[in-house]
RNA sequence: GCCCGGGUGAUGAAAUUGGUAAACAUGCAGCACUCAAAAUGCUGUGGCCUCUGGCCUUGCCGGUUCAAGUCCGGCCCCGGGCACCA
C-alpha cells in the first residue's frame, strides 16, 4: 500500500478534472434539472478563512450527490466585486479599483480550487464586467420606464464617513453598518425604488418558500405590515386663498366655483380673480394684475391650474414678502407638451428664478395628473432643496384637471394632518396630535403658530439627535406644542392641540399621528409628561371564570372600588384571607348612593382591617367592567370597578366588628406575589400590569365608552365602521420604504439616465447599453453629495438622446445590492448579447432549487433579489414568481477561542493551511460533519484529526481486498442501512449523520478478515461526495475504473436487506426496562410475549403481582403492567 | 416589549409516528505493538449507592401515558430578528 499523501493525490486530480471537463453543464441534456447556487462572494483584499467555505462544501456535496442520481446539476459560481471596500482600498493605495478585483478575484479562485469544488467555470461571472453590468443597467431602465423608479428630495440616510446616502437596510442600530459613523438626515435627490408596491407580494409569497423559519420570519419583520385607517384632522385656523384660472378659463368654469364653495364652506376667505385677455392672454399684465388687486399675504395660498400656474410662479417669483403655500396644478415651466402646442408659449419669458420661488413660498405642492399631456420635467428645480417640497401624481377626474370637481386639488390646498393609526376605534379619544419633527406641513403652519422660535428650536436638537438617540435609553418623552393652531377631530368636532415630538417617525405612516393616550403607551407617557387630557373609550370586560355569570338571572349593576393598600415601609400589599372559602381578595367595596370612591374606599378599608391613617395616591388607570355571579345575592353582578392606591401613614389600628372578623382577616402580601396569591379578581391582570409598569394605558379589546353613538358596542365590531362613519380611509402601512438606490460614490453601476433641460430625464436607449464607468484619477468621494463621476467632464456632457441637445449623465451609481439581485439568472446564459437571459434556458433551470448562503443577508439581498425577480416576472423575463426555492443558511464557524474569527482576535485560520497540512478532503469532512449544518461551531483542530484518522482508515482498508471476500451477512445490511442513511442525510443537509454513518461502514469493515471489492467500491462512492479527491485516487487507480468516481451512479439499496434477521427485545415492567433478549425477526407477537414472560429477570419483577396488561412494539418492545 | 430559534455527558453531538437516552467523534485513563516515541489497534469512560444488583439523569416545576428528550400547562436561561413603527 501507498502512503495516503493528500497533497500529491488533490492536486493530481484537480489537473485532471479541469482537463476532462468533468463538471461541465450542458444545456441540452434531457435529464432532470437541479439549478444548485451558492451566494456568490465578494471578493475581498484578505481572502477567505475556514468559515467561507461551509455553504460551498455543502453545495459542492449536494450536487455531486444530485449529479450522481442522475440529475442535469447546474452549480456555477461568480464575483460580487462592486462595492465600498475595493473603492476605500483604490482611494488609499491610488490603484483602480478595477485592478483590487482581478489580483483578488484570482487569490480567491485559487483558494477555492483547493477546496476541490465541482463549479463550471465555463459560467462564472463578475458584476463588474460591462457585458454584465449592461443589465443590471437594462433592469433598472425597465422599472424606470414602468414608473418604479423616481426621484426623491426626502431627507436620506447619509453616512458622513462613507460619504453617501444609504438605504435604510444599510442601517445597524441607527448607524453605518459599514463603518459604525452616526447617519445623518441629509435632504437631497436620490433615486429611489418602489419596492413597496410589491410589499404585499414579498410578504405573502414567503408561505410557500422552503426557506428557514428565522429568514422568513426577518422578512416579515421587515416589511412590517400594518392594517389600519387613515384620517384627516382639519386644521382650524383660517387662511385666504387666491386662486388662479388657467388659459381661456374663467372663475366659473371647470372645477372653479366648486373648489370656491368647499373652501368657503370651511370658513376660508377666497379671492378668485378674472385674469385679464383669457383668450389671448399676456403674462405680464395677468401677473400685474394679481400683485395689484389680490391680497398676498403671509396667511395666502396661492393656486394655480395650468397657465394659471405659470402665473402664479411668476407671482411668487416678485413678491416681496412669502406667501404661506403655492399650489401649482397642472402647471409650466418650460414649452415642452406632449400632445399639442399651446399658442401662449412664445409669448412667455421661460427663464425662471427658481430659488427666488422657493424663498417666497414657505411649501410648494405640485400636482401632476397621472396622465398629463405636460412633459414632466422640470419640476425638480423647483422642488430641489425646497422645505416641504412636494410632488403629488395624482389620479385627476378629468384630462389635465378639467372636471367639475377635483378632490386632490381640493386636499392639497387646505391644510390638514393626515394621521395613520391602527385602531381607528379610539379615534374619540384622541386629545391631541403630533407631527414628527421634519413634517412638511410644520413650515406651511409657520406663519400661525405664535412660539415658531421654540418650535424651530426644538427641530433643530432633534434633527441632531442619531436615530440612535431618538430610538434608545430612557426613551424618555419629549415635545413641543405648537402654539396658535389647533386641528379638529373628525369624530367629536372638539379643537385639539398640536404637538410636535420625536416619537413620531417621519418615514412611517403619514410622519403624524392622532394621539389616545387612554389607549397607547407612549400617547400615554406624553399625556403625562405635558399635562394632557387622557380620555378613556374603550373599557376593559373582564368575566370572572370561578364564578361566571348564569343565564336568566337578575342583572345588578354596582359601582365597586378595589383598595390596594402599600404597607407603609415594607414593599406589601394590605389583603384579605377569607374564612370558609379558598379566597384571598384585595378590599373590595361597593361604592354607595351619593359617596366618592375615595370615601367608599376609606370605609372599607376601617371597617375590613381597622388601619386607619392612610394617603390616597391616586387611580390606578380607567374602570375595568366585570361579570360574575354573585352567590349570596343570587344575581349577575356587573361591576364598574376603579382601583385606588393608598399607602399607609403608620399601623395604628381600630378595632373591627365582630361581623368582619367573622368573614376574613386582613394580611399583608408581598406585591411581586399579588399576582399568585390574589383569588378570585376578575380585573387582577389589568391592576398588576399597571403596578409594575407604572402605565395605565389600556391597549386591548372592550367596550367602547364615550365615542356618543357607538358607545356600548365591542370595540373589535365598530373598526370599520367608525373608520367609515368618521370619514377615514382603511389603509395598510408598511415599516418597509423605498429602496434608495443611487451612491455617491465611483465604483457601483453608472445609472444609465440623461438629464435634459428640455425633455427632462431621459432613458440611455438600450442599444447604447452599457453605460460604462469611465476611469478616474481621483476616487475621492466629494462629499458634496456628488459622485466623483460628476467632474469628468467628457464623460458627464453628452447629447440628449430624445432631442440632441447638449445634456447630462446621471452621476449617481447604484448600491452594491444592484448586480446580486439578478446574477443568478445571468449564469444560464453568461455570453447572451442580445437578451438577459433566453427565455428557453430561463424555463429551463428556473427556479434555483437549492441556495445556499449567510444569514445575514436574510433582510436585504434576499428581499431586494425577490423584488428585481418579481419585476422580472412582471415583465416577463422569467416565469417564476419566486427566484429560490429552497434556503439553507450555514452556521457561523467561530475560531477556537469560541469568538468571531477576525484578524482583531488573532484567532483567523486560514483554509490553505489546513489544506496543505491535513488535505482537502479531511477539511471538507470535518467541516460537515462539526455539527448541524445551520449551527453555528467552534473550529477544532484536534477534531479535524479524528475526521482525517477515518479518510486514512478507509484509504487502508484496500489491503484488505480480495476478489474471493464473500459479501458477509453482517456487514451486507449495514452497507444497505448506510446507502439509505447517507442518501437520506445529504437530501435533507445532515451531513454530520450522513459521515458517522460513514465511520460505523468503515469501521465495520476493519474488523473484516477480508473485503469484497464490490463493497468498498460502494463505500468509496458514498465517500466521494464529501472526499473527492481520495474517492477518485482509490477509484481510479486501486479499483482500476476508467470513468471518474463523480459520473458514477449512486448505489441504491434493497429494502430486504435493510434488516438483520434477528431483533433486540427490551422488557419494560411497570414502566421500566428490567431486561432484553435476542429473537428472530420473524416471531409473531404471541411468541415475543411468551418468551418475554419466561424471562428470569422480568418473572423477578412481575412477582406474585396479576398481569394486567401486556403491550407489544413490533421488533422493539414488550412493556407488562401489573395490578398496582 | 413583540416575534422566531434553542437548552441532552468533560467536549462536538445522535435519537422515525411518544418505545432501550448519550450512536459517531474528540478528550481522558488503561492495555497491546515498540529499546523508546509517534502512528495504529483494543478496553473503559453520565451521576450516586448498601455494586453479580439497584436508584437517579435530557434547563426548572407540574400534568397526560404502560412508556416522555419527544405531547400539554407554567416558569428560568441562551442565541437571533424587529422595536417610541402609531
Amino acid at each position: 500500500m501507498k502512503h495516503y499523501d493528500h497533497a500529491k493525490i488533490e492536486k493530481k486530480w484537480q489537473r485532471q478534472w479541469e482537463k476532462d471537463g468533468t463538471y461541465k453543464t450542458s444545456d441540452r441534456s434531457k435529464k432532470p434539472t437541479q439549478y444548485v447556487l451558492d451566494m456568490f462572494p465578494y471578493p475581498s483584499g484578505v481572502g477567505l478563512h475556514v468559515g467561507h467555505p461551509k455553504g460551498y462544501i455543502a453545495t459542492d456535496i449536494y450536487s455531486r450527490f444530485k449529479r450522481m442520481n442522475g440529475y442535469n446539476v447546474l452549480h456555477p459560481i461568480g464575483w460580487d466585486a462592486f462595492g465600498l471596500p475595493a473603492e476605500n482600498y483604490a482611494i488609499k493605495s491610488k490603484t483602480q479599483p478595477k485592478k483590487t478585483v482581478k489580483e483578488n478575484v484570482r487569490h480567491y479562485k485559487k483558494q477555492l480550487g483547493m477546496i476541490g469544488l465541482d463549479y463550471d467555470w465555463s459560467r462564472e461571472i463578475n458584476t463588474t464586467d460591462p457585458a454584465y453590468y449592461k443589465w443590471t443597467q437594462w433592469i433598472f431602465l425597465q422599472m424606470f420606464k414602468k414608473g418604479l423608479a423616481y426621484q426623491s428630495y426626502e431627507p436620506i440616510n447619509w453616512c458622513p464617513s462613507c460619504k453617501t446616502g444609504l438605504a435604510n437596510e444599510d442601517l445597524e442600530d441607527g448607524k453605518c453598518e459599514r463603518c459604525g459613523s452616526d447617519v445623518e438626515q441629509k435632504p437631497m435627490r436620490q433615486w429611489v425604488l418602489k419596492i413597496t408596491d410589491y410589499a404585499d407580494r414579498l410578504l405573502s409569497d414567503l408561505t410557500d418558500l422552503d426557506w428557514p423559519e428565522a429568514v422568513k420570519e426577518s422578512q416579515r419583520n421587515w416589511i412590517g405590515r400594518s392594517e389600519g385607517a387613515e384620517f384627516s384632522f382639519p386644521i382650524t385656523q383660517k387662511n385666504h386663498y387666491v386662486l388662479l384660472h388657467g388659459f381661456s378659463s374663467t372663475p366659473k368654469k371647470d372645477f372653479w366655483p366648486w373648489l370656491t364653495r368647499e373652501l368657503q364652506q370651511r370658513g376660508h376667505t377666497v379671492e378668485i380673480p378674472t385674469l385679464p385677455k383669457t383668450k389671448n392672454p399676456d403674462i405680464e399684465k395677468q401677473v400685474q394684475h394679481v400683485l395689484a388687486t389680490c391680497h398676498l399675504t403671509e396667511n395666502t395660498i396661492l393656486v394655480g391650474h395650468s397657465l394659471g400656474g405659470v402665473v402664479a410662479q411668476r407671482v411668487t417669483e416678485r413678491l416681496k414678502a412669502p406667501i404661506k403655500k403655492l399650489v401649482l396644478v397642472a402647471s409650466f415651466t418650460r414649452p415642452e407638451f406632449k400632445d399639442h402646442d399651446r399658442p401662449f408659449a412664445d409669448s412667455i419669458d421661460w427663464d425662471w428664478d427658481f430659488d427666488r420661488i422657493r424663498d417666497h413660498a414657505r411649501r410648494i405642492v405640485i400636482l401632476r395628473d397621472e396622465n398629463d399631456p405636460i412633459v414632466p420635467s422640470r419640476e425638480a428645480d423647483l422642488l430641489s432643496s425646497a422645505t416641504g417640497g412636494e410632488l403629488r401624481s395624482v389620479v385627476a377626474r378629468g384630462g389635465h384637471f378639467g372636471a367639475p370637481r377635483e378632490p386632490e386639488i381640493l386636499t392639497a390646498a387646505l391644510e390638514e394632518m393626515r394621521v395613520f393609526t391602527t385602531r381607528p376605534e379610539t379615534i374619540y379619544g384622541a386629545t391631541y396630535a403630533v407631527l414628527a419633527p421634519e413634517h412638511a406641513l410644520l413650515n406651511e403652519l409657520r406663519p400661525n403658530i405664535t412660539n415658531w422660535p421654540a418650535v424651530e428650536k426644538y427641530r433643530e436638537k432633534a434633527s441632531k439627535k442619531t436615530t440612535l438617540e431618538r430610538t434608545s435609553e430612557q426613551k424618555e418623552k419629549t415635545g413641543v406644542q405648537l402654539e396658535g393652531v389647533t386641528a379638529k377631530n373628525p369624530a367629536n368636532g372638539e379643537d385639539i392641540p398640536i404637538y410636535s415630538a420625536d416619537y413620531v417617525m417621519t418615514n412611517y405612516g403619514t410622519g403624524a399621528i392622532m394621539a389616545v393616550p387612554a389607549h397607547d403607551e407612549r400617547d400615554w407617557e406624553f399625556a403625562r409628561a405635558f399635562g394632557l387630557p387622557i380620555r378613556q373609550v374603550i373599557r376593559p370586560v373582564r368575566i370572572d371564570t370561578t364564578n361566571p355569570p348564569k343565564e336568566g338571572t337578575t342583572e345588578s349593576p354596582r359601582n365597586v372600588v378595589h383598595c390596594i393598600v402599600k404597607h407603609p415601609s415594607e414593599n406589601k400589599v394590605l389583603t384579605l384571607t377569607w374564612k370558609g372559602h379558598d379566597w384571598h381578595t384585595l378590599i373590595i367595596g361597593g361604592v354607595e348612593e351619593g359617596e366618592s370612591a375615595e370615601e367608599a374606599a376609606r370605609r372599607e378599608i376601617l371597617e375590613e382591617t381597622g388601619y386607619k391613617n392612610l394617603t390616597f395616591e391616586g387611580q390606578l388607570g380607567d374602570e375595568v367592567k366585570a361579570h360574575f355571579y354573585a352567590a349570596h345575592k343570587k344575581v349577575n353582578r356587573t361591576s364598574f370597578t376603579k382601583a385606588l392606591v393608598f399607602r399607609l401613614d403608620d399601623l395604628e389600628r381600630d378595632p373591627i366588628s365582630e361581623e368582619e372578623e367573622a368573614k376574613h382577616t386582613p394580611e399583608w402580601t408581598m406585591l411581586e406575589g399579588l399576582k399568585d396569591t390574589i383569588h378570585p379578581c376578575a380585573e387582577l391582570d389589568i391592576w398588576v400590569h399597571r403596578l409594575q409598569t407604572g402605565n395605565y394605558a389600556y391597549t386591548g379589546t372592550g367596550e367602547v365608552v364615550n365615542s356618543g353613538g357607538w358607545n356600548g358596542m365591542s370595540s373589535e365590531h365598530v373598526t370599520d365602521l367608525i373608520t367609515q362613519t368618521v370619514g377615514g380611509v382603511s389603509r395598510v402601512t408598511y415599516r418597509l420604504n423605498d429602496w434608495v438606490f443611487s451612491r455617491q460614490r465611483y465604483w457601483g453601476e453608472p445609472i444609465p439616465l440623461i438629464h435634459c433641460r428640455t425633455c427632462g430625464v431621459v432613458p440611455v436607449p438600450e442599444r447604447d447599453l452599457p453605460v460604462e464607468l469611465p476611469d478616474v484619477k481621483s476616487y475621492e468621494p466629494t462629499g458634496t453629495g456628488e459622485s466623483p463621476l460628476a467632474a469628468i467632464k467628457s464623460w458627464v456632457n453628452t447629447p440628449c438622446p430624445s432631442c440632441g441637445e447638449p445634456a447630462t449623465r446621471e452621476t449617481n451609481t447604484m448600491p452594491q445590492w444592484a448586480g446580486s439581485s439578478w446574477y443568478y439568472l445571468r449564469y444560464l446564459d453568461p455570453a447572451n448579447s442580445r437578451k438577459l437571459v433566453s427565455p428557453n434556458k430561463e424555463r429551463h433551470w428556473m427556479p434555483v432549487d437549492l441556495y445556499v448562503g449567510g444569514m445575514e443577508h436574510a433582510a436585504r439581498h434576499l428581499i431586494y433579489a425577490r423584488f428585481w425577480h418579481k419585476f422580472l416576472y412582471d415583465i416577463d423575463v422569467v416565469s417564476t414568481t419566486e427566484p429560490f426555492a429552497r434556503l439553507k443558511n450555514p452556521g457561523m464557524i467561530a475560531g477556537s477561542d469560541g469568538r468571531k474569527m477576525s484578524k482583531r482576535w488573532g484567532n483567523v485560520i486560514n483554509p490553505d493551511d489546513v489544506i496543505h497540512e491535513h488535505g482537502a478532503d479531511a477539511f471538507r469532512t470535518y467541516e460537515m460533519f462539526m455539527g448541524p449544518f445551520e449551527q453555528g461551531g467552534v473550529w477544532s483542530t484536534d477534531n479535524l484529526i479524528g475526521v482525517k484518522r477515518f479518510l486514512e482508515r478507509v484509504w487502508r482498508l484496500q489491503d484488505k481486498l480480495a476478489d474471493t471476500a464473500p459479501a458477509v451477512p453482517g456487514t451486507e445490511s449495514l452497507l444497505h442501512r448506510t446507502i439509505k442513511k447517507v442518501s437520506e442525510d445529504i437530501t435533507t443537509f445532515d451531513f454530520n449523520t450522513a459521515i458517522s454513518a460513514l465511520m460505523m461502514l468503515s469501521n465495520a469493515l476493519e474488523k473484516e478478515e477480508a473485503i469484497n471489492p464490490d463493497t468498498y467500491a460502494t463505500l468509496v462512492v458514498l465517500l466521494s461526495p464529501f472526499a473527492p479527491h481520495l474517492s477518485e485516487e482509490i477509484w481510479r487507480s486501486i479499483l482500476k475504473n476508467k470513468r471518474s468516481v463523480h459520473l458514477q451512479s449512486w448505489p441504491t439499496y434493497n429494502e430486504t436487506k435493510l434488516l438483520d434477521d434477528t431483533v433486540t427485545i427490551a422488557v419494560q415492567v411497570n414502566g421500566k426496562i428490567r431486561d432484553e433478549f435476542a429473537i428472530e425477526r420473524s416471531a409473531s407477537e404471541s411468541d415475543v410475549l411468551a418468551a418475554a414472560r419466561k424471562r428470569e429477570k422480568v418473572r423477578h419483577w412481575v412477582g406474585e403481582s396479576a398481569v394486567v396488561r401486556e403491550i407489544y412494539v413490533p421488533e422493539k418492545l414488550v412493556s407488562i403492567v401489573t395490578a398496582s
